[in-house]
DNA sequence: ACTGATTCTTTTTTT
DNA sequence: AAGAATCAGT
């Protein structure tokens, strides 16, 4: 007991030690708030005797939830099984398994990702003729998903004007599609969790009852829904602890509410919330440049983080020339941290988005560094991995016709648009899925066995008559056989036989670029069986509903010594010796896109937060003046936030030589420290290409400029020379303007 | 119906 | 730049 208090500083002791109340604990990045949950749950177990069996726990991804056991295993000897800890996905997916038939659902119900789903929307938006240039798939798609975080059905949408109506329209035949194929989306998880649990009195009474402790991490990036469904757990008994950092709330895209904070307060009559303001993490700079950046926000939560080891190392700034130098520039220093006795798993190479990793990627490659990349594309949502999951959804459910579109011509076996068009015809006059038409338009014997839940299994009565090799009846008996013959297997063996019959392997085998493919498909039987090792229900239904809820977690090369590359936002809740944050340049980080929305900016800068509080001892900061962006260069001027962050906190770094003036290739450059100077605040150095004036090489792109009247912009396109010569130039507060170097006042920066 | 070529689109973050 | 979607030729 006094063991597992031990080391915790007082405010940690008093949120691990609270009574049966619902509490608020503001836990600021590094202050230990993992350990406060883990500890105060296994606190709850050994010392109040609290059963594990009525711990509910949320977290919010996968990785969390999965720490969060070991952890507890760790200090407590007890099975884990009974409690319930996993992301509010996981936990809905759980407890709709568990009632599918109250919830209205067929028992081998599929999951859609956000690929998945769109790619049903456009499937119904093409079906009804809708006008895809006025309601885009991904603007439906979006509609959607808000409308389901709100609660709100198809039915109940308020539209009042012919936008929203043709909306509504659409989310009323797209749930009808979804219920006719028996899946459900990422939103529709929860939604039916909410709905059951509001409909279904005794189910409500029955998780209330059982569970009187519920713990929830990142509590600030909770939606709306999220939060009703916790109180509706909840009930009135039970305590709910939540621990959350408003500053490091960055899913607002998402639903995530920073409201729920205070309705929480309300709701659950917190009188008192627990800060914890000790950082355990990082050095003082660091800390101070995060605190310094973060107050630029509105309407937070106060707090201010602090820490009792030293000032540590000043911020390190580098501008380079091109993405190309950036990456090389980091390359170098990892390679010294390396040399240094840095770990390079303790490294971290952050960005704001997933685009930015190629060329950090091919940079690190050809320097022989070994490298992981988190996010990006995910195992099982690979090309190859689609289709053999595909298949094997089908033997689950064949009425998913996302899977069956998938694989009914791939591998090949001659059953072209025109045969498709026909089915899908026929599938829409009976109402229902593909599958069912497919069956009704084949020929030959068939004894339909119906199970409870309405999937049909076929007894194939003319086997020995010769089963064929192309055409659509082909594809029926590949399923139907494959339905029946895994019956009696187990999973990996399942894969196993879905591998052997479906073609895939010999696909492409034949193929030129198919060998990494064929790789893939060999790592799906190492996925399942450390699936089987971890998880309590080994059905094919449990796995493709795991292979769903956690496309990302499933990677190679997981134990290997390597830089951890990813989006700022994977990062949250890592922490590394040292960190390296490229690509801090307007319209990057701060995003273009996240201008036009309320609050973007603040987001952004919460962001830009949780990249600071990533490091322990030493943070890079770097920036370009080009970058290659979507096939074309763009010339960017430093990110405001570099200007949020004192001066005396930074390090300025420079190339030695000049750049290369064009094209994009690059060498290894030295670069000097220097102290900060006045003139050395985020300039840019050198030039770039486009030299306008033969005359006197005045202007160019890439320059960094100032204007009477617009401050201080960039210059990104030239044209003419002389005195006829326009410029355009990209201001950092009025835009992007063309001026004529005749009359326009301009002066180099 | 299939293949290869060309055009078009997408470019923020994720369960 | 890379992938998806569409188109033309076989």
């Amino acid at each position: 007991m006094s063991l597992l208090l031990s080391g915790l500083n007082n405010e940690q002791l008093k949120a691990v030690t609270l009574q049966d109340q619902s509490a608020l604990v503001l836990a600021g990045a590094g202050s230990g708030k993992t350990r406060v949950l883990t500890t105060r749950i296994a606190y709850l177990i050994q010392s109040r005797q609290v059963s594990p069996h009525s711990i509910l726990a949320v977290t919010f991804t996968n990785k969390a939830a999965k720490e969060m056991l070991i952890r507890i295993s760790a200090m407590l000897p007890i099975n884990t099984q009974g409690m319930w800890v996993g992301t509010f996905h996981g936990l809905c997916n759980r407890m709709l398994r568990a009632h599918y038939q109250d919830a209205g659902l067929p028992q081998a119900f599929q999951i859609l990702d956000s690929a998945d789903q769109l790619a049903v929307i456009k499937r119904v938006l093409k079906d009804i003729n809708a006008d895809i240039e006025k309601f885009p798939p991904r603007q439906v798609q979006w509609f959607i998903n808000n409308a389901k975080d709100g609660g709100i059905r198809g039915s109940q949408v308020e539209a009042s004007d012919d936008f929203t109506r043709k909306m509504a329209e659409f989310y009323l035949v797209y749930e009808q599609q979804c219920n006719k194929e028996g899946v459900v989306d990422f939103a529709e998880l929860l939604l039916r969790s909410y709905e059951l649990l509001t409909r279904n009195e005794v189910l409500q009474k029955h998780y209330s009852g059982r569970f009187s402790h519920i713990l929830v991490d990142e509590f600030q990036d909770t939606s709306q829904l999220q939060y009703k469904w916790l109180r509706l757990l909840a009930g009135a008994e039970a305590s709910v602890f939540v621990v959350g950092d408003d500053d490091q709330s960055i899913y607002a895209f998402r639903g995530a509410n920073t409201g729920n904070m205070k309705d929480f307060e309300r709701d659950f009559n917190i009188s008192e919330i627990i800060k914890l303001e000790q950082n355990y993490r990082s050095h003082g700079n660091i800390l101070d440049a995060a605190n310094t950046l973060i107050r630029n926000n509105n309407g937070r939560l106060d707090k201010n983080l602090w820490t009792s080891e030293g000032d540590g190392e000043l911020l390190r700034v580098y501008n380079a020339p091109t993405d190309l130098d950036e990456a090389a520039f980091i390359v170098k220093e990892a390679k010294s941290l390396y040399a240094e006795g840095v770990k390079l798993s303790q490294i971290g190479l952050l960005y704001r988005s997933n685009a930015q990793s190629r060329v950090l990627e091919h940079a690190l490659f050809n320097a022989s560094l070994s490298y992981r990349v988190y996010g990006g594309l995910r195992f099982f949502e690979r090309q190859e991995i689609k289709h053999a999951l595909a298949y094997l959804r089908m033997i689950a459910n064949p009425n998913d016709d996302n899977a069956l579109l998938r694989i009914i011509n791939f591998p090949a076996r001659g059953i072209g648009a025109r045969s498709l068009e026909q089915l899908k015809d026929s599938a829409k006059e009976k109402g229902g899925s593909l599958w069912q038409a497919a069956l009704e338009n084949r020929g030959g014997v068939v004894l339909n066995q119906e199970l409870g839940d309405g999937t049909l299994i076929s007894r194939i009565e003319n086997r020995a008559a010769g089963i064929p090799k192309k055409g659509l009846n082909s594809f029926v008996f590949l399923i139907e056989s494959m339905q029946q013959d895994c019956l009696e297997l187990t999973l990996p063996e399942i894969i196993k036989h879905m591998l052997e019959h479906s073609g895939l392997v010999p696909h492409y085998n034949s193929q030129r670029e198919g060998a990494n493919r064929l790789e893939n498909l060999n790592e799906l039987i190492n996925a399942v069986t450390s699936y089987i090792q971890e998880a309590e229900d080994s059905s094919l239904t449990a796995f493709l509903a795991h292979a769903s809820l956690e496309a990302g977690e499933h990677q190679s090369g997981n134990d290997q010594d390597a830089i951890q590359l990813m989006t700022v936002h994977s990062s949250k809740g890592l922490e590394f010796h040292s960190v390296f944050l490229s690509g801090l340049e307007e319209g990057l980080f701060p995003h273009d896109n996240s201008r036009n929305e309320a609050g973007g900016l603040d987001e952004e800068r919460r962001l830009m937060y949780v990249a600071l509080t990533r490091a322990q001892r030493r943070m890079y900061l770097s920036f370009t003046q080009s970058r290659m962006l979507h096939g074309q260069t763009r010339y960017n001027i430093p990110s405001r936030f570099l200007k949020e962050i004192p001066e005396k906190l930074l390090k300025f770094l420079h190339p030695v030589q000049e750049p290369a003036a064009t094209g994009r290739v690059s060498g290894e450059k030295n670069y000097r420290v220097d102290a900060p100077t006045r003139n050395s605040k985020l300039r840019m150095q050198g030039s770039a290409s486009g030299i306008l004036d033969s005359e006197n090489l005045k202007w160019s792109i890439g320059q960094n400029v100032i204007h009477a009247k617009f401050g201080e912009g960039i210059i990104v396109n030239c044209e003419g020379g002389g005195s006829d010569g326009r410029v355009q130039v990209k201001f950092s507060q009025y835009g992007t303007k063309w001026l004529s170097l005749e009359y326009a006042k301009l002066t180099s920066a």
